[in-house]
DNA sequence: ACCTTATATATGATTATGCGCATATAAAGA
DNA sequence: TCTTTATATGCGCATAATCATATATAAGGT
Protein backbone atom coordinates (compact mmCIF):
# COMPACT_ATOMS: atom_id res chain seq x y z
CA UNK A 1 0.00 0.00 0.00
CA UNK A 2 1.81 2.84 -1.12
CA UNK A 3 -0.68 5.55 -1.48
CA UNK A 4 -4.00 6.58 0.06
CA UNK A 5 -5.68 6.00 -3.16
CA UNK A 6 -4.39 2.59 -3.52
CA UNK A 7 -5.80 1.86 0.68
CA UNK A 8 -9.25 3.36 -0.64
CA UNK A 9 -9.13 0.94 -3.36
CA UNK A 10 -8.53 -1.70 -1.33
CA UNK A 11 -11.56 -1.09 0.58
CA UNK A 12 -13.74 0.14 -2.02
CA UNK A 13 -15.43 -3.58 -3.01
CA UNK A 14 -17.84 -4.53 -0.77
CA UNK A 15 -16.63 -8.08 0.29
CA UNK A 16 -12.84 -6.59 0.96
CA UNK A 17 -14.61 -4.09 3.28
CA UNK A 18 -16.70 -5.86 4.75
CA UNK A 19 -13.87 -8.80 5.78
CA UNK A 20 -11.54 -5.90 6.92
CA UNK A 21 -14.49 -4.95 9.47
CA UNK A 22 -14.80 -8.33 10.37
CA UNK A 23 -11.37 -8.85 11.14
CA UNK A 24 -10.77 -5.56 12.92
CA UNK A 25 -13.77 -6.49 15.10
CA UNK A 26 -12.08 -9.81 16.04
CA UNK A 27 -9.24 -9.25 15.86
CA UNK A 28 -8.45 -12.40 13.58
CA UNK A 29 -10.14 -14.84 11.29
CA UNK A 30 -9.60 -17.44 9.19
CA UNK A 31 -10.70 -18.70 5.88
CA UNK A 32 -13.27 -20.26 6.88
CA UNK A 33 -14.69 -18.54 9.53
CA UNK A 34 -14.80 -15.50 7.42
CA UNK A 35 -16.29 -17.95 4.33
CA UNK A 36 -19.29 -18.64 7.17
CA UNK A 37 -19.70 -15.43 8.69
CA UNK A 38 -19.73 -13.70 5.31
CA UNK A 39 -22.09 -16.54 3.53
CA UNK A 40 -19.77 -16.59 0.20
CA UNK A 41 -18.06 -18.47 -1.64
CA UNK A 42 -14.17 -20.01 -0.61
CA UNK A 43 -12.34 -18.92 -3.52
CA UNK A 44 -13.88 -15.57 -3.71
CA UNK A 45 -13.35 -14.93 0.89
CA UNK A 46 -9.57 -16.38 -0.41
CA UNK A 47 -8.67 -14.37 -3.41
CA UNK A 48 -10.11 -11.10 -2.05
CA UNK A 49 -7.97 -11.45 1.26
CA UNK A 50 -4.86 -12.32 -0.98
CA UNK A 51 -5.05 -9.08 -2.48
CA UNK A 52 -5.56 -7.29 0.73
CA UNK A 53 -2.33 -8.92 1.78
CA UNK A 54 -0.55 -8.24 -1.04
CA UNK A 55 -1.50 -4.39 -0.35
CA UNK A 56 -0.79 -4.65 3.41
CA UNK A 57 -3.56 -4.37 5.01
CA UNK A 58 -3.70 -7.67 6.32
CA UNK A 59 -0.96 -10.30 7.50
CA UNK A 60 -1.53 -13.88 8.48
CA UNK A 61 -0.14 -16.29 10.62
CA UNK A 62 -0.44 -20.17 9.86
CA UNK A 63 -1.51 -22.48 12.95
CA UNK A 64 -1.72 -25.28 12.33
CA UNK A 65 -4.10 -25.99 8.76
CA UNK A 66 -6.12 -23.00 9.60
CA UNK A 67 -4.50 -19.15 8.18
CA UNK A 68 -5.49 -16.73 10.67
CA UNK A 69 -5.89 -12.97 8.95
CA UNK A 70 -5.46 -9.85 11.20
CA UNK A 71 -4.88 -6.26 10.13
CA UNK A 72 -1.41 -5.28 9.72
CA UNK A 73 -0.13 -3.49 12.34
CA UNK A 74 2.82 -1.30 10.23
CA UNK A 75 -0.39 -0.09 8.58
CA UNK A 76 0.30 4.03 8.94
CA UNK A 77 -1.69 6.00 11.63
CA UNK A 78 -3.73 7.23 9.27
CA UNK A 79 -5.18 4.01 7.71
CA UNK A 80 -5.56 3.04 11.04
CA UNK A 81 -7.57 5.68 12.10
CA UNK A 82 -10.05 5.64 8.25
CA UNK A 83 -10.43 1.58 9.57
CA UNK A 84 -11.45 2.97 13.00
CA UNK A 85 -14.24 5.37 11.90
CA UNK A 86 -15.11 3.00 8.95
CA UNK A 87 -15.81 -0.18 11.58
CA UNK A 88 -17.63 2.70 14.03
CA UNK A 89 -20.02 3.74 11.25
CA UNK A 90 -20.44 -0.33 10.16
CA UNK A 91 -21.34 -1.76 13.06
CA UNK A 92 -24.72 -2.06 12.64
CA UNK A 93 -24.04 -3.82 9.11
CA UNK A 94 -21.78 -6.15 9.87
CA UNK A 95 -23.85 -7.50 13.09
CA UNK A 96 -25.85 -10.57 10.66
CA UNK A 97 -22.36 -11.57 10.05
CA UNK A 98 -20.82 -11.55 13.51
CA UNK A 99 -24.64 -13.67 14.41
CA UNK A 100 -23.44 -16.23 11.74
CA UNK A 101 -19.96 -16.66 13.52
CA UNK A 102 -21.21 -17.31 16.65
CA UNK A 103 -23.77 -19.52 15.91
CA UNK A 104 -21.22 -21.87 13.92
CA UNK A 105 -20.39 -25.09 14.56
CA UNK A 106 -16.74 -26.04 14.92
CA UNK A 107 -15.10 -22.62 15.17
CA UNK A 108 -11.20 -23.46 15.53
CA UNK A 109 -10.06 -23.18 18.56
CA UNK A 110 -6.61 -20.66 19.02
CA UNK A 111 -3.80 -21.38 20.30
CA UNK A 112 -3.16 -19.26 23.49
CA UNK A 113 -0.08 -18.17 22.95
CA UNK A 114 1.02 -17.73 26.31
CA UNK A 115 1.12 -21.47 27.73
CA UNK B 1 -23.40 7.17 -1.87
CA UNK B 2 -25.38 5.16 0.11
CA UNK B 3 -22.28 2.55 1.28
CA UNK B 4 -18.68 2.93 2.29
CA UNK B 5 -17.70 0.90 -0.19
CA UNK B 6 -19.01 3.36 -2.58
CA UNK B 7 -17.73 6.37 -0.50
CA UNK B 8 -14.23 4.79 -0.89
CA UNK B 9 -14.78 3.99 -4.15
CA UNK B 10 -14.71 8.06 -4.91
CA UNK B 11 -11.54 8.14 -3.68
CA UNK B 12 -10.00 4.74 -4.99
CA UNK B 13 -8.72 7.04 -7.93
CA UNK B 14 -5.59 9.31 -8.15
CA UNK B 15 -7.34 12.01 -9.92
CA UNK B 16 -10.57 11.99 -7.94
CA UNK B 17 -8.45 11.68 -4.67
CA UNK B 18 -6.55 14.59 -5.36
CA UNK B 19 -9.25 16.96 -7.20
CA UNK B 20 -11.46 16.36 -3.54
CA UNK B 21 -7.97 16.87 -1.12
CA UNK B 22 -7.43 19.90 -3.18
CA UNK B 23 -11.22 21.40 -3.19
CA UNK B 24 -11.42 20.05 1.12
CA UNK B 25 -7.81 22.39 1.56
CA UNK B 26 -9.24 25.17 -0.78
CA UNK B 27 -13.18 25.04 0.14
CA UNK B 28 -14.01 25.44 -3.37
CA UNK B 29 -12.38 25.54 -6.95
CA UNK B 30 -13.84 25.73 -9.91
CA UNK B 31 -12.74 23.01 -13.35
CA UNK B 32 -10.11 25.58 -14.61
CA UNK B 33 -8.32 25.67 -11.03
CA UNK B 34 -8.56 22.03 -11.22
CA UNK B 35 -7.17 21.43 -14.66
CA UNK B 36 -4.44 24.03 -13.74
CA UNK B 37 -3.79 22.41 -10.62
CA UNK B 38 -3.35 18.97 -11.75
CA UNK B 39 -2.32 19.66 -15.09
CA UNK B 40 -4.52 17.94 -16.89
CA UNK B 41 -6.94 17.49 -19.18
CA UNK B 42 -10.47 19.92 -18.40
CA UNK B 43 -12.70 16.60 -19.93
CA UNK B 44 -11.13 14.72 -17.60
CA UNK B 45 -11.20 16.78 -14.66
CA UNK B 46 -14.73 17.18 -15.42
CA UNK B 47 -16.00 13.86 -15.92
CA UNK B 48 -14.25 12.62 -12.43
CA UNK B 49 -16.33 15.79 -10.46
CA UNK B 50 -19.38 14.70 -12.26
CA UNK B 51 -18.73 11.50 -10.87
CA UNK B 52 -18.24 13.13 -7.36
CA UNK B 53 -20.88 15.13 -7.55
CA UNK B 54 -23.85 12.33 -8.70
CA UNK B 55 -22.18 10.10 -5.49
CA UNK B 56 -22.73 13.21 -3.34
CA UNK B 57 -19.33 13.84 -2.33
CA UNK B 58 -19.58 17.36 -3.80
CA UNK B 59 -21.93 19.82 -4.90
CA UNK B 60 -21.43 22.97 -7.03
CA UNK B 61 -22.53 26.21 -7.46
CA UNK B 62 -22.32 28.25 -10.46
CA UNK B 63 -20.88 31.81 -10.45
CA UNK B 64 -21.41 33.51 -14.35
CA UNK B 65 -19.27 31.26 -16.29
CA UNK B 66 -17.41 29.28 -13.13
CA UNK B 67 -18.84 26.70 -11.70
CA UNK B 68 -17.45 26.06 -8.03
CA UNK B 69 -16.91 22.83 -6.43
CA UNK B 70 -17.46 22.24 -3.01
CA UNK B 71 -17.10 18.99 -0.27
CA UNK B 72 -20.85 18.73 -0.01
CA UNK B 73 -21.35 19.29 3.79
CA UNK B 74 -24.23 17.15 3.77
CA UNK B 75 -21.84 14.05 3.90
CA UNK B 76 -22.16 11.84 7.21
CA UNK B 77 -19.64 13.02 9.82
CA UNK B 78 -17.43 9.45 9.40
CA UNK B 79 -16.97 10.46 6.16
CA UNK B 80 -16.02 13.96 6.51
CA UNK B 81 -13.57 12.71 8.96
CA UNK B 82 -12.13 10.28 6.98
CA UNK B 83 -11.56 13.11 3.98
CA UNK B 84 -9.96 14.94 6.77
CA UNK B 85 -7.57 12.49 8.19
CA UNK B 86 -6.56 12.00 4.70
CA UNK B 87 -5.79 15.26 3.85
CA UNK B 88 -3.95 15.43 6.92
CA UNK B 89 -1.75 12.18 5.12
CA UNK B 90 -1.93 14.02 1.64
CA UNK B 91 -0.74 17.66 2.35
CA UNK B 92 2.51 17.16 1.32
CA UNK B 93 1.57 15.14 -2.08
CA UNK B 94 -0.29 17.64 -3.03
CA UNK B 95 1.59 20.77 -2.55
CA UNK B 96 3.19 20.69 -5.89
CA UNK B 97 -0.84 21.32 -7.20
CA UNK B 98 -1.21 24.57 -4.56
CA UNK B 99 1.86 26.27 -6.00
CA UNK B 100 0.64 25.55 -9.60
CA UNK B 101 -2.89 27.25 -8.25
CA UNK B 102 -1.01 29.59 -6.99
CA UNK B 103 0.75 30.71 -10.14
CA UNK B 104 -1.90 30.68 -11.98
CA UNK B 105 -2.35 33.57 -14.24
CA UNK B 106 -6.04 35.18 -14.15
CA UNK B 107 -7.55 33.03 -11.38
CA UNK B 108 -11.57 33.77 -11.37
CA UNK B 109 -12.19 35.94 -8.67
CA UNK B 110 -14.68 35.48 -6.28
CA UNK B 111 -17.93 36.97 -5.33
CA UNK B 112 -18.16 37.99 -1.78
CA UNK B 113 -21.44 36.80 -0.52
CA UNK B 114 -21.85 39.70 1.91
CA UNK B 115 -21.96 42.74 -0.36
C1' DA C 1 -25.29 37.84 -34.07
C1' DC C 2 -20.47 36.40 -33.19
C1' DC C 3 -16.48 35.09 -30.68
C1' DT C 4 -14.28 33.56 -26.54
C1' DT C 5 -13.97 31.15 -22.34
C1' DA C 6 -15.77 27.62 -19.20
C1' DT C 7 -17.77 23.31 -18.66
C1' DA C 8 -20.06 18.99 -20.01
C1' DT C 9 -20.82 14.94 -22.70
C1' DA C 10 -20.68 11.35 -26.52
C1' DT C 11 -17.92 7.83 -28.64
C1' DG C 12 -14.88 4.20 -29.19
C1' DA C 13 -10.71 1.87 -27.64
C1' DT C 14 -8.19 -0.10 -23.90
C1' DT C 15 -7.52 -1.93 -19.58
C1' DA C 16 -8.88 -3.40 -15.05
C1' DT C 17 -11.85 -5.82 -11.97
C1' DG C 18 -14.63 -9.37 -10.16
C1' DC C 19 -16.64 -13.81 -10.63
C1' DG C 20 -17.56 -18.90 -11.06
C1' DC C 21 -15.68 -23.13 -11.70
C1' DA C 22 -12.28 -26.41 -11.50
C1' DT C 23 -8.13 -27.71 -9.57
C1' DA C 24 -3.82 -27.44 -6.85
C1' DT C 25 -1.38 -27.33 -2.47
C1' DA C 26 -0.81 -28.05 2.46
C1' DA C 27 -1.54 -29.92 6.92
C1' DA C 28 -3.71 -33.46 10.02
C1' DG C 29 -5.21 -37.71 11.21
C1' DA C 30 -6.45 -42.68 10.41
C1' DT D 1 -0.33 -43.78 2.10
C1' DC D 2 -5.15 -42.30 1.83
C1' DT D 3 -8.71 -39.15 3.21
C1' DT D 4 -10.39 -35.03 4.97
C1' DT D 5 -10.31 -30.24 5.82
C1' DA D 6 -8.40 -25.67 4.87
C1' DT D 7 -6.64 -22.54 1.69
C1' DA D 8 -4.84 -20.82 -2.76
C1' DT D 9 -4.73 -20.29 -7.66
C1' DG D 10 -5.36 -20.82 -12.92
C1' DC D 11 -8.53 -19.82 -16.52
C1' DG D 12 -12.11 -17.78 -19.22
C1' DC D 13 -15.80 -14.63 -19.29
C1' DA D 14 -18.55 -10.57 -18.41
C1' DT D 15 -18.70 -6.11 -16.86
C1' DA D 16 -16.96 -1.82 -15.37
C1' DA D 17 -13.65 1.95 -15.32
C1' DT D 18 -10.66 5.05 -17.50
C1' DC D 19 -8.90 7.64 -21.20
C1' DA D 20 -8.26 10.57 -25.41
C1' DT D 21 -10.43 12.94 -28.91
C1' DA D 22 -14.00 15.45 -30.70
C1' DT D 23 -18.00 18.01 -30.02
C1' DA D 24 -21.90 20.21 -27.52
C1' DT D 25 -23.78 23.62 -24.33
C1' DA D 26 -23.76 27.86 -21.67
C1' DA D 27 -22.49 32.43 -20.28
C1' DG D 28 -20.12 36.92 -21.27
C1' DG D 29 -18.38 40.38 -23.86
C1' DT D 30 -17.94 42.71 -28.52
Amino acid sequence: MNTPSEFFKCLADETRLTAVMLILHEQELCVCELTEAMSDSQPKISRHLAQLKSMSVLNTERQSQWIYYRINENLPQWAKDVLTTTLAEETKTIQPCLERLERMGSRPERQSKFC
